[in-house]
DNA sequence: GTCAATAATGTTAACGATAACATTTCGCTC
DNA sequence: GAGCGAAATGTTATCGTTAACATTATTGAC
């Protein structure tokens, strides 16, 4: 397109007749403007159409009041919590925020990483799952002094603070209410033995079925298989409903599961109604994140809530501490309590 | 946080005892440089941290290889398979993509314009339901010369783009579908008829209803009431559900449903069975988008798909067209096909 | 050994805004 | 009407980078 010019504060100044800086003045509303003068140079920027440069602008101030959210799986109603409570926490403290999705590997992490950074961004939340190459540039982004704080992912650093639900204490209380009920064979879905061993919410699950002296059996633990280091794994409803049905068809299939996450579950919900099985009567369910639909699945899931809008609220108060603050700060860490909440898809006590 | 100041090029330019222009080029690989002094520079990069600052060669460069993209419903699969397309094609154009959220007001469409604009992103998707303080606040930028291009959502202007699925027909699909299946009392769940008026989907409900004799009963049309023109309005699970059992009470409720989104359409689905009812026996139910779960309701979910990625992938061309154009385009409209998937939800003709 | 092409580097002047300092004008007090 | 502070404006330098235009080796052809 050929795009014309756009106006300059020194456009303005030159028609009205006075400084760039008075212009400056009178957009930013600082300093002393005459009436007469603000009123000439309003009516100017309204008919160049002048909209000031935000680089010239944050290049000079050399900050942005922008900050960068960097998100694995969007289409997790997890990620959309954990967004508008980012968001909205920011905007009352006049920041803007920038959502970065990196969905598939760590090559994307680090573009997002870049193209924050690019843009000077006044700090990041970084909510991805964390990968090695994609861990060692933004290693290399703190190392710069740009604020980080990770929500719910590992990345240990001094300076960088860390948000994350309990996820391992969660995933125990969903095994646990399971065993509580009767169940012995109880399976995993959303991520298997070998390539799930940085998963909290597996390692709850391990957790409660040792201290139940209940063996593992690993073909009860499935998932699709990805290499960690590189590729972040999610889990969506298709894995839970493949997961499920690999499950169906072993000689003694599980009476109970215990889904990495809502999604997962309700997927495995529906192989479980394909295959004609009743829940809970057949099989039980737990989920994992309490998203909105939970009560609305049939029968409505039983889960661990995750104080999701909590976690990004803090998130971001963090950020701008460490973004407003004039003292180095050391890491700080908040685990937040999560909550079973029961509901239809466990059902009662088995005979 | 004590911020000591990152390194720059001149930094860099002095311990190695060059120029900061050789430095550039190395940065860069752009120009010659002896392999020697690519290596020193190399080394000094490495040792001072340095990033290179995006806002001052973006200043000179004039342009930053950034697009903005817009959202409203950010918890919608429909966004966020629309922003997955947008990223993917963007950047396998070397472009990355900053998402801004507006869910709740004009002026949060205002704010995410404004930070877009502030950043200098050469073209800016957008994708939030209209308003006419928003639109007006569009129009400047528009004006300014910035690309912009517009998904699902009204906005006439010579130099905005044009991507929408056929709403339209899609509604009157889905609608005569129930119709044809012997259907006359069908109700309309996620708008209602003040304030729905701009909705194509309602209109193709309506259009097929009158098309077929059918009077419009306009209890049947329900939806949360907003005013369209500051309060962008989206429909969910929550709204279906409400919707759903407001229908319910009517002395002589619906047959069938057109819910105006697939979460729409699951919250209604939940508050048909929590009533007691069947689907598709008592109540027969259509959605609009066919996201990935609307296989997994049970039963599962007849519905329109609308082309989300197409949608988006379609955007982001014409986005990137105009940015890269030396000349001037005109508006460019492009109305993507949807298609009607039958399911179980609407089951057989009714006797 | 001359000349021209290529390679390697340097210099200058922006990009557009603003912080910091400087100057002028005005109103008011005593 | 001298003196002074507030009000109004201007000047200068700079943020960090790079495009555009020098300048200075270096190489090789003849």
């Amino acid at each position: 397109m050929a795009r014309k010019k756009p106006a300059t504060l020194s456009d303005i100044a030159a028609t009205v007749g006075v400084a760039p800086m008075t212009v400056s003045r009178v957009i930013n509303g600082s300093g002393y403007v005459s009436d007469e003068t603000r009123e000439k140079v309003l009516q100017a920027v309204k008919e160049l159409n002048y909209r000031r440069n935000g680089l010239a602008r944050n290049l000079k101030r050399q900050y942005t009041e922008t900050v960068g959210l960097v998100l694995g799986d969007i289409s997790n109603p997890y990620s959309t919590e954990l967004a508008r409570a980012v968001r909205e926490t920011l905007i009352n403290q006049g920041y803007s925020l920038f959502i970065c999705i990196s969905e598939h590997s760590a090559k994307e992490d680090i573009l997002a990483f870049e193209s924050l950074a690019n843009h000077s961004v006044d700090g990041i939340i970084v909510a991805t799952r964390s990968n090695e190459s994609g861990d060692k540039y933004l290693r290399g982004i703190v190392e710069a002094n740009i604020p980080v704080v990770v929500i719910g992912r590992d990345f240990q650093h001094e300076d960088v603070d860390f948000v994350s639900p309990e996820n391992l204490k969660g995933g125990f209380e969903a095994t646990q209410h399971l065993i509580d009920l009767g169940h012995k064979r109880i399976g995993f879905i959303g991520a298997n033995l070998k390539s799930g061993t940085g998963l909290k919410r597996l390692q709850g699950y391990l957790k409660a079925l040792e201290q139940h002296n209940i063996p593992v059996d690993e073909r009860l633990v499935t998932g699709r298989n990805e290499d960690i280091s590189e590729v972040p794994g999610y889990s969506t409803e298709e894995i839970g409903f493949e997961g499920m049905k690999r499950l169906l068809t072993l000689p003694n299939p599980p009476t109970a599961i215990f889904a990495r996450n809502d999604f997962t579950a309700i997927g495995a919900i529906s192989a479980i109604k394909e295959a004609g099985l009743r829940i809970p009567e057949d099989i039980a369910i737990v989920g994992f994140d309490d998203i909105s639909l939970a009560v609305r699945t049939s029968p409505p899931l039983t889960t661990v809530r995750q104080p999701m809008r909590l976690e990004g609220q803090i998130a971001a108060e963090m950020l701008l501490e460490r973004i407003e603050s004039k003292e180095k700060i050391s890491r700080r860490e908040r685990i937040l309590n999560c909550e079973l909440i029961v509901r239809e898809s466990t059902g009662l006590r088995r005979r």
